[in-house]
DNA sequence: TGCGGTTTGTGATTGCACTCACAAGCCCGT
DNA sequence: ACGGGCTTGTGAGTGCAATCACAAACCGCA
């Protein structure tokens, strides 16, 4: 079980449970967690925590539950959180400087080294205590300083641009803001994260329930309309 | 096929799908699209688009394709985004404020109508052109100003009281920026936005690729040592 | 040492989503 | 009117993920 690769959804839920077992150890000092309480923190069915688990290897006790501890380890381990992975960010606008200036990311071993943009008002400027250089400055930056992600943050037209160059520069993994899909051959990760997609989404279940409450309104008043009748 | 539900996969893209439609009805005034075509600006495959769009109805013309503005309007009513819809934000700070005064949600049907916060320094501030309230409010204002979607951006150990305010106050759709599961009935949506998530997924993948590399790095060595035996 | 209570780890099963492949259907030119 | 070229819509097959259910294993205690 543990030798076999690691299903995407649960790779999708490991920084959840990690998460929840940082908020344990830091908080109160809890020593041990059984799958039914990382469960409930992390909002998710006990088995599947179990499951997810299991794939990086046996480290529960049976009757007693997980080490937090050495279970925080080897999750970290695994998502390669060991090492910190410096960060660069293209498109320096409302958004960029909200999270260049971040601290969550620097706590879970991201810093944002490097931040470029195109426009030359911003270049110079500082933000987050790092100063904003010239978008053709990337492949040498990536090259010299091991940067390892970028972070797309300009405006969608922009966004193709930006992720060709950083994959010119020898990037492999992409988090994209802006919303548009951008094309990078096979071997390059893209994440995308989409505010508008989400709220578009919730957007369809609540009209879907209004619609329910509405029929249902609409059947109660004909019932009533028929218990007149008789 | 049209009057089964639609399911939770093929809701998630629509968003993508109405995105791509945009760009082509308002970049140069294309009349139709073939499947082929959607699936590739939305970065997906065509059978999918063609499955995910029966769900909507037969709107496709075989041999031609589908007229934008016609899928366009489908999409839109299918996402409940003819009507708009009044959005609450809780915890006015760096991404509180961002988000607020960004315009790209405006033009996609949500107008961001109500800011709320707890901290006496914020509250009367202006943002975006609208005052920031007391959370305490809330309730209230959901009731006279119809707001039916609600935005957590506090820190997360204030988001799981937020989220029951939110609740209480009757809201059932709630997007969370804060990195933290919160509890809520089950007639209400949660969708969690987590960008430190995100970056831990691709530092999983790119550690992965990375070890690859070292291997095969190692193994050419290994061969050239052989190769220098002989 | 043995027993009862507890919790893990995992086969087995179910369900959902993706992909394939192709008949049905449309347009256009002749 | 009809045939050729396209493109949709969808049944069938496949694969992955979620859930169930239980044997195996552990702890503490007598
Ligand atoms: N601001 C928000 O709250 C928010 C919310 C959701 C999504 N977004 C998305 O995030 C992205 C950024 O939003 P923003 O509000 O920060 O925009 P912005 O206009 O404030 O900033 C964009 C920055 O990108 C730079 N840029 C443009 N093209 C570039 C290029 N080719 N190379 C390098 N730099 C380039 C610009 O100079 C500018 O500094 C957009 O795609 C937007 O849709 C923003
Ligand atoms: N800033 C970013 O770029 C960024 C990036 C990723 C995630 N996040 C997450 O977004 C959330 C907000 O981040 P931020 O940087 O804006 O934080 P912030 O500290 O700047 O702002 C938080 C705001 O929430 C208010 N608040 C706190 N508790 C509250 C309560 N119980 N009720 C109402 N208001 C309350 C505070 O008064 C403050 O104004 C955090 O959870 C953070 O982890 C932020």
């Amino acid at each position: 079980m543990r030798n076999r690769p690691i299903p995407e959804a649960t790779v999708a839920r490991l920084p959840m449970y990690l998460r929840s077992l940082l908020d344990l150890a830091e908080g109160r000092g809890v020593m041990t967690v059984s799958s039914e309480e990382l469960a409930r923190l992390a909002g998710v069915n006990a088995a599947k925590v179990r499951k997810d688990l299991s794939y990086l290897g046996s480290y529960g006790t049976r009757g007693v539950g997980y080490d937090v501890e050495y279970l925080l380890y080897q999750i970290t381990r695994e998502l390669g959180l060991t090492q910190d992975w410096p960060t660069a960010m293209i498109g320096i606008g409302n958004l960029g400087r909200a999270l260049a200036s971040y601290k969550g990311f620097a706590e879970r071993g991201f810093r944002i080294t490097a931040l470029f943009d195109a426009d030359d008002n911003v270049i110079g400027e500082e933000v987050g205590g790092i100063i904003v250089r010239h978008i053709d400055e990337l492949k040498e930056a990536v090259a010299e300083e091991g940067l390892c992600i970028g972070i797309i943050s300009t405006p969608p037209s922009g966004a193709q641009e930006v992720a060709e160059k950083l994959v010119d520069a020898g990037i492999k993994s992409i988090l994209n803001f802006a919303p548009s899909h951008v094309n990078v051959p096979p071997d390059v990760n893209v994440r995308r994260v989409d505010l508008s997609v989400e709220l578009q989404i919730l957007s369809f279940y609540q009209q879907r329930t209004k619609a329910i409450e509405t029929a249902r309104e609409a059947n109660r008043r004909l019932e009533n309309q028929q218990t007149d009748r008789r």
